[in-house]
DNA sequence: TGTACATCAGTGAACGCGCGTTCACTGATGTAC
DNA sequence: TGTACATCAGTGAACGCGCGTTCACTGATGTAC
């Protein structure tokens, strides 16, 4: 299944680098190296193309799980809101796309929730973290894990969208931003 | 000119409702009530049209002039929030759209730019704000005017997303949301 | 007052183009006897 | 071993369609004398 994969690579870049308009079926089979044709032996149409990039190309949610626990509660979430920035910031610009894209956002959301995704998958993971530390007695025992999880997430998701908007793909001040917003929480 | 503004509104609502991609020149005359010709009387081409609904039908960003200062902090910084909430919930279908369309996303930049706007422009309103209730001594003097202002803008913005995504476009439980949020950051 | 012309909002019908999709085909490799 | 056929990855060229855009035009209103 070398030509698939070829395919489903050359989709998500294209869609990545030139947005969901410009991603046409004779950009992508350029892209992958492979005829026009050929996409249609592996996808049913554009539509199947599109979701089957969004299952099986979509980047890797940030994880606690290698964090260090001896680390100390701050630098763990400033590093945590630094991969969701990462995150957001490759994520975000298709996402985005399918708002103009009625058509792809039922399937898209019946695809996710068939695996039990969703966008509130960020926020659940970092409320989980912090309800360990809160557990622990490392944060304030008044702190709501999962509202202090929907600002830290939509803080990251807003950056990353400025980022976007600036067309500053580097976004080389991830950690500093990071370091900023986790501080306002006061929660040391 | 009865006719631009008709443009203009159905153009706007079209965006909204049908998204960017389905907001054709046939479906823009149709909802307006006119030749699709008569858009090239008033319009240079289609993307002159929509940057002048980008820049003249910008939903307006909620300001803190009709907020009450005998309110308190807490409930003024609730109102404000649940007013980008609203905000958010109708501009970022139009934004986001424009990240699939790169070929917009350059003159957009440099239309907002020559307003002095963009889309930190909620962001520095809300740190505003808060400045002025840390000088006046309402809230904690170590607290963070920018970075709560990112946190409470870029949490508003994510909930419009989910708002988006799961097409509810009522959003009723706007009011719960800012206040969870505002709650979070333990200012009071 | 009538008349001749200018202006202006607005349109129906056509244009070329690029899109997603399909079709009939090729050539290499595998397989049965 | 050769031979006949099946399978399979892959393609060039065409298809119809809907898009953005333009064109030649209409009919109402204004204006000069």
């Amino acid at each position: 299944m070398a030509a698939r994969d070829a395919i489903l690579d050359a989709a998500a870049s294209v869609m990545r680098d030139r947005g969901l308009a410009r991603a046409t079926t004779k950009e992508i089979a350029r892209a992958a190296g492979y005829s026009e044709a050929l996409l249609y032996k592996h996808f049913d149409d554009k539509q199947a193309l599109f979701l089957a990039v969004l299952s099986e190309r979509a980047p890797a949610i940030p994880g606690t799980a290698d964090l260090d626990p001896a680390a100390g509660v701050i630098p763990n979430l400033e590093r945590l809101v630094t991969g969701l920035l990462r995150f957001y910031l490759h994520s975000f610009p298709i996402a985005a796309s399918l708002m103009s894209e009625r058509a792809l956002l039922g399937p898209w959301r019946a695809g996710l929730a068939e695996r039990g995704a969703g966008p509130h998958q960020p926020v659940e993971q970092v409320a989980r973290h912090l309800e360990a530390e809160r557990a622990a007695g490392r944060i304030p025992s008044d702190a709501d894990p999962t509202a202090i999880a929907e600002l830290l997430c939509g803080a990251a998701l807003q950056q990353a969208f400025f980022a976007n908007f600036a067309d500053d793909l580097e976004f080389a001040e991830a950690p500093q931003i990071a370091r900023r917003l986790v501080a306002a929480l006061r929660l040391g």
